[in-house]
DNA sequence: TTTATATTTAGATATTTATCTAACTGTCTA
DNA sequence: TAGACAGTTAGATAAATATCTAAATATAAA
């Protein structure tokens, strides 16, 4: 939703390592945990944040959720940072 | 030095604006410091972990420190972004 | 309808971090 | 050379954050 949201989701090695793994496509919570040694509730946690940073979306499947990477803020996101680095 | 160092630097309000300022050329610590409503010591501290993460750089002239922007890091973040963003 | 599985929420804790004031270092100038 | 100015460093503190275990919720399977 913020710049501030987004470099906050972005600056934790184990999101920046999440959306990695949705590169390739949606993913349950049990598949992406199954790449980190943390607990269920620490991964639940930063896909909160990453989802409230809008950088993931889900969508329920009976049992499970499915994580899928947003890619309209990282747009957003290198817009920024083109405005810094490109000639004025 | 690392994304890591590079998005934590990011993660702060403060020191983007520092960037945003720095765009259109460098700035002694004091110009830098007449936009914010923070101490010395505290612009010192973002202006140490933005020279840590390599997103500037400095030189001594006689009294006045000058900061520059670094793009270098900056355009490493873009091509990390633009690898999740774009097709496989 | 129990029981098992998937995920989140609650509550606690230790670490990190942004901030401040005060003290220090270096440089210029009167 | 003494004082003023520019900036950093030291030490303290309050807020944010990443993590855990335990409990709660929701769905599927037996």
């Amino acid at each position: 939703m913020s710049y501030q949201d987004t470099f906050k989701a972005l600056s934790d090695k184990t999101r920046r390592e999440i959306l990695t793994l949705l590169r390739d496509g949606p993913l349950s919570v049990g598949e992406i945990g199954a790449h980190f040694d943390i607990s269920g509730a620490t991964l639940s946690h930063h896909l909160t944040i990453l989802r409230q940073a809008d950088l993931i979306s889900d969508s329920k499947k009976g049992k499970f959720i499915y994580y899928e990477l947003n890619t309209t803020v990282l747009d957003d996101i290198i817009v920024w940072i083109k405005s810094l680095t490109e000639e004025a």
